[in-house]
DNA sequence: AAAGTGATCATG
DNA sequence: ATGATCACTTTG
């Protein structure tokens, strides 16, 4: 039987947080009833100190959400059409969120929250206590593998190539 | 290989 | 007010 995932769990580091969050269960209720999908691919994004981070330039009024506790749904457009979904990590007033990159039958950030119907109108949910938007563990552990991080070719050197990609080994996914 | 698309942020 | 820059997807 599946749990809901609570603040604890979702105030890890985000480094901690973003292999964990594999094979746990993303839920949404939409019109049609509740989507469940299982996270299969994640990224971490750590601090003001990682230069791939968006609070990497500091609290503006779009990263003020990456200070908020962990558990925080922080959603963004990416190149004017794709909503990214992250979930905030870490303690309260660290910058530090996990993306999710991709759940079983759908890879790529920007599809999963279009067939999960995730847009901004749920940036700042509090996914410990929100009815709309939430994550279970039903208990389910996949190996993964490490890869770096995609996208991300501004941040200096060393943020580029640490290995902060998580990928399920059951994933469609295929690293390079 | 490259366009499509619009919020965001630094600049003026 | 303007313009460069994107944590992407799809099409050819």
């Amino acid at each position: 039987m599946a749990e809901r995932v609570g603040r604890w769990a979702l105030s890890q580091p985000a480094e901690q947080l973003a292999p964990w969050l594999l094979g746990k269960l993303l839920c949404r209720k939409s019109a049609e009833g509740i989507l469940r999908y299982r996270i299969m691919e994640t990224e971490c994004y750590c601090g003001e100190e990682d230069t791939a981070c968006h609070a990497s330039k500091g609290k503006t009024a779009r990263t003020k959400i990456l200070y908020e506790k962990g558990g925080t749904a922080y959603i963004y457009l990416c190149y004017g059409i794709h909503s990214l979904f992250n979930v905030v990590s870490g303690e309260e007033g660290h910058p530090e969120a996990v993306l999710v990159r991709g759940v079983s039958g759908y890879n790529g950030p920007g599809k999963l929250t279009r067939v999960m119907e995730i847009d901004r109108s749920l940036n700042g949910e509090d996914m410990v206590t929100s009815d709309l938007l939430w994550i279970e563990d039903d208990g389910y552990k996949p190996q993964y593998s490490r890869a770096k991080r995609v996208g991300i070719d501004y941040a200096t050197e060393k943020y580029r190539d640490i290995l902060w990609r998580f990928i399920a080994d059951d994933g469609k996914y295929k690293p390079v």
